[in-house]
DNA sequence: ATCAGTGCAAACGATTTGCACCTCG
DNA sequence: CGAGGTGCAAATCGTTTGCACTGAT
């Protein structure tokens, strides 16, 4: 079957910035940062066409611009990576699931249900709107090879 | 029965601003930030002392620093705010709490357990070394004034 | 006296913003 | 054509660091 383009959605205007920022995004099986994402793109252009003074460039900052225009509009969801002051990005999973992230390795390994059930508040009436569970250690395989 | 200092551990050299710190921090019911921290020691000494050219001034670099020593010695646990790139620190003493944290006014809600326990995973073998449970919506008191 | 701790200002790194130009619709 | 997106450089903001000085043991 022929290659089907992800989409970006209808409200968001198309731009080929947009679109690599997008299929970077989706390509990857682990959060980014906004630097990741700069240098996959620069990479790829750098690659494809031989260093030449072709429109190849993207600036920093339209990815950091793209990353929250895709958090507006829920595309992606932005977190801070533990022990550094670092957001990375992903794009929002269909299913609600929530994931461990290895610290080496960055694997990202899905819990077998979002244990949101059990919380619960001291003082009550907290209208919870939203809420994000990030668990991070060692993958089994890394966890074999510490040094 | 007379007011028992709360003491910094031994191994850590005492000095008026550690000290300091520390206090504020067990004062503290929420987690804090360095500059939270700040504020809190120079309206202090400037209420106390009617504005002088006293020593009570404070660098913020100088809280910095106490915090990493805190931290590295265990005594306080770092953690990242929601939404926004700012640590805040807690003393360890105290329990694992996590909060809520309302959109609105930012008052943190604390949960009534860690539900931590209820997290597992699909494949087995993931080390744990670090959790963080963010949950955002509106307090009591915002969730009615919604407008 | 000695060496860690402090204040200050400058450095830093991630992220944001102002502005002139460019592009999509 | 016009609103919105982009590149670039400068600005921001939380945090860190270099250095000379101060204070604890």
């Amino acid at each position: 079957m022929e290659e089907k383009e992800l989409q970006l959605p209808l409200n968001i205007k198309k731009t080929k910035q947009r679109e690599d920022v997008f299929r970077v995004l989706s390509e990857s099986a682990v959060p980014m940062n906004a630097m990741d994402i700069y240098e996959k793109l620069r990479e790829r252009t750098v690659t494809l066409q031989e260093e030449s003074s072709e429109k190849g460039v993207y600036a920093i900052s339209t990815i950091y611009r793209t990353l929250q225009t895709f958090e507006k509009h829920g595309l992606v969801e932005k977190s801070m990576m533990v022990g550094s002051d670092m957001a990375v990005y992903a794009l929002k999973a269909k299913e609600h699931i929530h994931y461990a992230i290895c610290l080496k390795c960055h694997k990202m390994v899905p819990m077998k249900q979002c244990p949101y059930e059990h919380i619960h508040f001291e003082e009550d009436e907290f209208t919870v709107t939203n809420h994000k569970i990030e668990v991070y250690g060692y993958c089994k395989n890394c966890g074999e090879n510490v040094n």
